[in-house]
DNA sequence: CCCCCCCC
């Protein structure tokens, strides 16, 4: 098989077998990248097969290609694995590419489908390999019409053949496809998704005109970065609460997704994700290559544009004291809380003064006390800045270690 | 369905 043309009716292909499996049931797909353009730290393209395109979004792990000018608009990528964004309301279908290898650096034309056997070399060429190397795309001929769906489904039938030569463990690994975070929606429930738990909440009850109730939330991190909060309510809650671990790995499925309010958004994701008592959780063993908790550190000395706004910030510095705790009585309900405020430096020289409440100050603030002549570093995140006699206060919102 | 984030 030549590798520098493109594979006839790919397209056709992928949409056919919109959610494979896993790679092993993804055929020889590659396509020709057109307009390839960032969105955010992604990039998108039109995947082409010299007929048909379809819209594409590169998993976000593969920017480095793309920066690096390996993956280069007109060039040809083999698709690996992937998963198709259905959106039923929508027409127009993307597909999320979350495995592929560069196959050519840019060709010196779009490749099209309709260009005769005698011309093709012209357009197959990319711009630094010999003319020699390139294939006609005519000799793939008749193969380019969209192929009828009884041929897609003969190639799965190989994979299933070959599925069931393996051992099971093995076929079990195979059939867990894992969904990139990305591309779960609220029209499509059936999906996995391997995540971390990248912020853990407590779990909270709360009584409001709607009725009381308890409450938790996560926030959950994919391979590609990609965050996404996680709400569970009541039995859940409390079903879910010692189940999840922060910075350990989990599989999810049977979650439901709906917009998110973006008043409350703490997350970059239009969706957040609600677990229900059916909900399956299964800590992934082994190794993982999702990234763990990501901070955006202000230093001290620049926090007076957070004072009193939404946006919340990541500190990092040295522990310099640590208060005793202290029971604060909340005026609206009367019911004491306690708190500990610990003083921290970082290397813009300024101290900022930070209230662990609740949890926080009785176990992450009795170890901080323990260790506070040692100077102990941390790294905080989320958390919101007030002010309060001229001197900045960071009531801690979540905590990691650091 | 939460979304509170408290006190000096």
């Amino acid at each position: 098989m030549d590798a520098k043309s493109v594979t006839p009716s790919a397209v056709a292909l992928i949409l056919a077998n919109p959610t494979p499996e896993s790679p092993d049931d993804v055929p020889e797909i590659v396509v020709q990248v057109l307009d390839l353009k960032p969105i955010g730290s992604r990039f998108t393209f039109m995947a082409s097969d010299g007929e048909a395109k379809v819209k594409a979004i590169l998993s976000t792990h593969f920017a480095s290609e793309v920066h690096s000018g390996k993956l280069q608009n007109l060039g040809l990528v083999r698709i690996l694995n992937y998963t198709c964004n259905d959106i039923p309301q929508k027409t127009d279908k993307m597909v999320i590419i979350t495995k592929c290898e560069v196959v050519s650096q840019a060709l010196d034309a779009e490749i099209k489908s309709e260009v005769k056997i005698e011309e093709p070399s012209v357009l197959m060429k990319p711009k630094e390999e010999a003319a020699g190397l390139s294939k006609p795309i005519g000799a793939a001929p008749a193969t380019i019409m969209l192929k009828p769906r009884h041929d897609v489904k003969s190639a799965s039938q190989i994979v299933s053949e070959q599925r069931g030569n393996a051992a099971p463990a093995a076929r079990l690994a195979m059939t867990r496809r894992v969904h990139p975070l990305i591309s779960l929606n609220p029209y499509q429930g059936n999906w996995v998704i391997k995540v971390r738990v990248t912020s853990k909440g407590n779990l909270r009850s709360y009584r409001n005109a709607r009725g009381e109730g308890h409450v938790f939330n996560v926030e959950l991190t994919d391979e590609d970065g990609t965050q996404i909060q996680a709400t569970m309510f009541n039995e859940a809650a409390k079903k879910f609460y010692p189940v999840f671990e922060l910075g350990k790995v989990y599989y999810i499925s049977k979650g439901s997704l709906r917009i998110a309010n973006k008043q409350f958004k703490t997350v970059q994701n239009d969706y957040e994700m609600t677990l229900n008592e059916t909900a399956v959780v299964e800590e992934a063993e082994g190794e993982s290559f999702i990234p763990p908790v990501q901070y955006n550190f202000v230093k001290i000395d620049m926090l007076g544009p957070y004072v009193g706004g939404r946006e919340l910030v990541d500190i990092i510095g040295v522990v310099q004291s640590v208060s005793p705790t202290l029971s604060i009585r909340r005026k609206i309900d009367n019911e004491s809380i306690p708190k500990r405020d610990i003083v921290v430096a970082d290397d813009s020289n300024k101290t900022v003064t930070i209230s662990l409440w609740n949890d926080l100050a009785t176990t992450v603030g009795e170890e901080l006390l323990d260790m506070v002549d040692s100077a102990p570093i941390i790294a905080v995140k989320s958390l919101k800045v007030s002010d309060f006699q001229g001197k900045l206060l960071a009531p801690f919102h979540k905590f990691f270690s650091g």
